[in-house]
DNA sequence: GGCTTATATTAGAATCTTCTAATCATATAA
DNA sequence: TTATATGATTAGAAGATTCTAATATAAGCC
């Protein structure tokens, strides 16, 4: 992976790590919300969930449509974000590996990198 | 979402949100790599290196198996870590709705929260 | 126009994260 | 046993993030 597209994924990645986003997008991911129905769910302020909401749209992760006074915040890539929080909801055991395993692994070939120092 | 899980998955999401972690991540997706393997790919000090490997071994990403002074680098949740790599890589066009695409939808019914105001 | 409701912005303190410099520990080769 | 290689730790400065308090804006109602 490139700097440039790692730079780009862990911008992304930022916007969804934080509890309080996390729970504003598996809200908006049952349907759309307005900023005073999360504020009836989430135990933060309308100030707080607002500047939430700010870096949600800056990734691009969420939407609004304007109806009068109220903004009808929705997913813009409904797909990315339902499945991160699916691969977040699923379990994924921990694994371990001892050195023979890996030195098997590294016999059968295939993944290992050749080193080309110097 | 509980907020218990919404602060876990967020503790999760911040060992994947930088980009020499994802950079780390990517490599190990190929196969096995020992910390200097690393520092012939990326372009900051194996000091740097070995404080970003912490960070994804305190969050169960990654581990090793000692090889003498080799440390032997491995993906912990190889599905989890390769799931979100892969959501990353794949384009996901940013859509947009209209208050009376909302509305429609509304009608239809199925997803909006019932509110229970005071 | 004045009041209320819905939502955003700004400033700044507190906290967390990241990087660099210095140093340590351990394994192995000479 | 001294030197070299691999990798980790620690301290602290710099920078980024987050929250609170205060305030702003815009729409709708009376």
């Amino acid at each position: 992976m490139d700097p440039d597209r790692a730079y780009e994924r862990a911008e992304l990645l930022k916007a969804f790590a934080h509890p309080t986003r996390l729970q504003i997008l598996a809200e908006l991911g049952k349907g759309t919300r307005c900023v005073t129905d999360m504020e009836d769910i989430l135990p933060v302020t309308q100030v707080n969930i607002s500047q939430h909401l700010t870096v949600l749209r800056n990734a691009k992760l969420v939407d609004f449509a304007q109806d009068g006074a109220v903004r009808c915040y929705y997913l813009s890539r409904p797909k990315l974000i339902e499945g991160v929080l699916t691969l977040l909801s699923t379990d994924h055991p921990v694994i371990r590996k001892t050195k023979e395993q890996i030195d098997r692994e590294k016999a059968k070939g295939g993944k290992e990198r050749v080193a080309v120092r110097g």
